[in-house]
DNA sequence: TCTCATCCTGACCAGTGGTCATAAAGCGAA
DNA sequence: TTCGCTTTATGACCACTGGTCAGGATGAGA
C-alpha cells in the first residue's frame, strides 16, 4: 500500500500549517515568507509548493479553518434566538469569537486588502465564509425585519462596522471596546430594521 | 547663485511625485515598485533615494497633500454648521471629497493596513492628518453633544463605518452606496449624542 | 533485487527595496 | 576661460522575495 507515503505527506502539510499560522500571527501575512514557514517546519522551501500554489492559498485554508470552528456556534445560538435582538447578539458572538484574538485580526484584514487587489483572490474571497456575507447576514435577520427593509443593507453596514472596528483594533487607539462596537451596531441595526 | 540647481531638484521631485500618484491610482501601494516610478517619471532608481527615504514617506507625502486641499472646505462648512446634523454632513462632504476617487480609497486602505505593521509608522499616521482622529471629531461635535457623552467614541464610530465602507468598495460588492453610509453614520451619532 | 511512483531538496531565476562609488552638470571666482 | 567645489543623477551592486524544476532519497510492489 502506498498509505504510509500518503500519511508522511499529510503529516507534512499539518507542519507547514502550524508553522504558517504560528507565523501569520506572530509577523502578519505581508511579514511573512515562505522561506520563514518551511524552515520553522523544518523542510526546504520547495515543498511547500507540493501543497500549496502560494502564500494566498495556505492562508485561505487557514482562514476558512478558522471560520468553520466559530460557525457551528453561531448557528445554533442563531437557532435559539427569538427576537431580531438576540439574532444581532448571536451574529457578533461570532464576530468577537473571530478576532478574540487580536493578530487573527491583523491577518484578516491583511489577506482581505491583499485580496481587493486581485480579481480571482476577490472572488474567493466573497464566495468563501470569510466575510459575514451581506445575503447571508439577510437571511439570518429576515424573521425579523418589516418587509421593504433591505437585509442586504443591514448586513453590509453591520460588516462596515466590524470591519472598521478590525482597522480601529489594529491601529491600537483604543478608544473603543467590544462592547461599544456591538451596541451601536445593535443599535444602528434595530433602529433601522424597525423603520 | 545655486537656484537653478535647486529648482532642477524641485521639479524632479515634482515629476517622481506625479509618477508615484499616477502609479498609485492605477495600480495601487504594493503593486507599484520603486524603479516603476523612476521609469514612469525618466530618472535611475537611485534619484528617488535623494528625496525619500523609501516608498512609505512619499505615500505618506502624497496623502497628506491630498486631505490638505480636502480639509480647507470643511473648516468653512463647519463653521456654518448650526446644528449637530450640519456638522456631520459637513464632515461627511469632507470623508467623501477624499474617497471621490475609488483608487484613493483603496491607497488610503492599503497604506493603513501597511502602516498597522510599523509602530513608527502607525505613529506618524496617528499624528498626521490623515486619519479624521477621534479628538478632532470629538472637538468638532462637541458644541452640540450633551455632557456625558464621549465625543472621542463617536469620532471612532464614526471612523469605523467610513473605513468600513472603503472596505466595502474596494470589495466592490456594491450593496451600499454613499448615500446610505452617510445616513446611517448620522442616525447612529444622532442617536448616541443625544442619548 | 529491481522498478517506479512519491516525496523532498536546494540551486536557480527574475524581480524587490535599498546603497553607494562614480559620473555629470551647474556654480562662483580668478 | 579655466579651475575647483557642490549639487544632482546614475546604474551596478547587495541581500532578499516568491516561485521553478532537475535530480536525489525513500518507500511500495513485483
Amino acid at each position: 500500500m502506498a498509505r504510509r507515503q500518503q500519511e508522511k505527506s499529510q503529516e507534512t502539510q499539518q507542519e507547514l500549517l502550524s508553522a504558517a499560522l504560528e507565523l501569520f500571527q506572530e509577523r502578519g501575512f505581508f511579514g511573512t515568507t515562505i522561506a520563514d514557514i518551511t524552515e520553522k517546519a523544518g523542510y526546504a522551501k520547495g515543498s511547500f509548493y507540493r501543497h500549496w500554489q502560494g502564500k494566498d492559498e495556505i492562508t485561505l485554508q487557514l482562514i476558512e479553518a478558522k471560520l468553520a470552528s466559530c460557525r457551528a456556534a453561531r448557528t445554533q445560538a442563531l437557532a435559539r434566538a427569538r427576537n431580531l435582538s438576540e439574532a444581532l447578539d448571536a451574529i457578533w458572538d461570532f464576530l468577537e469569537s473571530i478576532m478574540k484574538d487580536k493578530s487573527w485580526a491583523r491577518l484578516f484584514l491583511e489577506f482581505t486588502i491583499h485580496a481587493s487587489c486581485d480579481e480571482k483572490l476577490k472572488a474567493s474571497l466573497a464566495q468563501s465564509a470569510f466575510r459575514l456575507s451581506d445575503p447571508v447576514f439577510a437571511e439570518l435577520v429576515a424573521p425579523w425585519t418589516r418587509p421593504g427593509v433591505s437585509g442586504d443593507k443591514l448586513g453590509a453596514l453591520n460588516t462596515c462596522l466590524f470591519e472598521g472596528f478590525l482597522i480601529h483594533g489594529v491601529l491600537g487607539t483604543g478608544t473603543l471596546d467590544k462592547k461599544d462596537i456591538r451596541d451601536a451596531a445593535k443599535r444602528l441595526i434595530l433602529a433601522l430594521a424597525e423603520a
